[in-house]
DNA sequence: AGTATAATTGACTAAACTGGTCAATGATAT
DNA sequence: ATATCATTGACCAGTTTAGTCAATTATACT
């Protein structure tokens, strides 16, 4: 790629790469179209390609962006993972929705692009996720559990509903629009359903 | 559309509908193609156009299609729906995985088809459909709850563990094929969960 | 103001793909 | 052997594809 795209407007950077990651996202590497990618960026079709050379670069540089982003807002060691199930489910659920904000098709592209036969990666990025997806389960302090509660499928029931719940938010979000929506109300809101959980769970 | 489509082996009919399904499900009626269809049911170009005469009428036969298996599955008369949230929400589980076993991109593309501009149909169906969302949540017996309990989000919280608990199990008969997919075994492994959850939510 | 450099455009290409047709072939039943 | 049916896939004109490149515009420097 052309390095000289990040000198470019931070706003017109985004929207190229949210393009992409949408046209990527819902059709996959072979399907996607840089016509339809271009249109929806609102750039020329040269400039895409003097910057990307080709389609597969602007992939592999989506596919790397991508990750660092997740990271970088999830997992990134200045976050430190709460060990509170609640208190960490919260985090990683206003985490997801800020990455949402800006880049509404970034998970969905993750996810399909992870089993993308058509191109192998430097397994670097993949094995970090994968470690990455792990670390969310890891080290939660299950104590103050009701006794005969079985806490794998506690943990399922939570994880569910922090998960239908975030996507509830992120339907409000596409719907009410980037600028009417305070992700700070989010969080009174999502704690309400914290309290439910706590007085069902906890001692 | 040509009648004599529903003379062919069901297994071919199943073929073709599942094919287009999951296309039109995928990229909406613009954007599907109908020769991708074909080489995934694996017929030929001519017979699909000798059934439904263009890609129209393939699409508004699909539609009354899905509407039809959805409401028999779940919504006949015969299938009264139950008083208790957990029989209840433990029926339509059972019922969209019976669906999802013979139409796995069914709900999808009704989904996606309900809000599809290209194409205004006869609205029968469209209110048929969504009276029927209703009723799932109409008539619900909440006298076993603990007092003190936020009933609108306990009723969140039960319907986000039944969806998160029907994509797995979707997940699972994806990946373990069609023939090794137990469904009455489903039914006890969900009635784990209903245990936990009526030990949380009931008196 | 003038000139050099870099950013950006969109018309253009050959190849692939689009929805749809139809004469030819295969199968089945009498 | 014949008539009726189901089925095929080469073919059509039109659109879309990834990628190129000469031409235009904007920016920076003297």
């Amino acid at each position: 790629m052309n390095e000289k795209f990040f000198s470019l407007d931070q706003e017109k950077q985004e929207r190229i790469i949210n393009a992409a990651l949408k046209e990527f996202g819902q059709k996959g590497f072979q399907k996607a179209s840089t016509n339809e990618i271009v249109k929806e960026a609102g750039i020329s079709k040269g400039l895409l390609f003097h910057y990307f050379n080709n389609k597969k670069g602007l992939y592999l540089f989506l596919f790397d962006y991508a990750v660092d982003r997740l990271v970088e807002r999830i997992f990134s060691n200045e976050n430190q993972l709460m060990e509170d199930v609640f208190e960490r489910f919260l985090q990683i659920t206003i985490q997801k929705l800020h990455l949402f904000k800006k880049h509404p098709d970034l998970l969905d592209f993750l996810m399909t692009a992870m089993d993308d036969e058509t191109i192998q990666y430097d397994l670097k990025n993949r094995e970090m996720l994968e470690q990455a997806y792990q670390r969310v389960f890891a080290g939660i302090d299950y104590s103050r559990f009701k006794s005969g509660i079985d806490i794998e499928k506690a943990l399922k029931v939570i994880f569910w509903t922090f998960q239908g719940f975030g996507e509830e938010e992120q339907e409000n979000l596409k719907q009410l629009g980037i600028q009417h929506y305070d992700i700070n109300r989010v969080k009174t809101r999502m704690e309400d359903y914290i309290q439910l959980l706590r007085q069902l769970f906890y001692e």
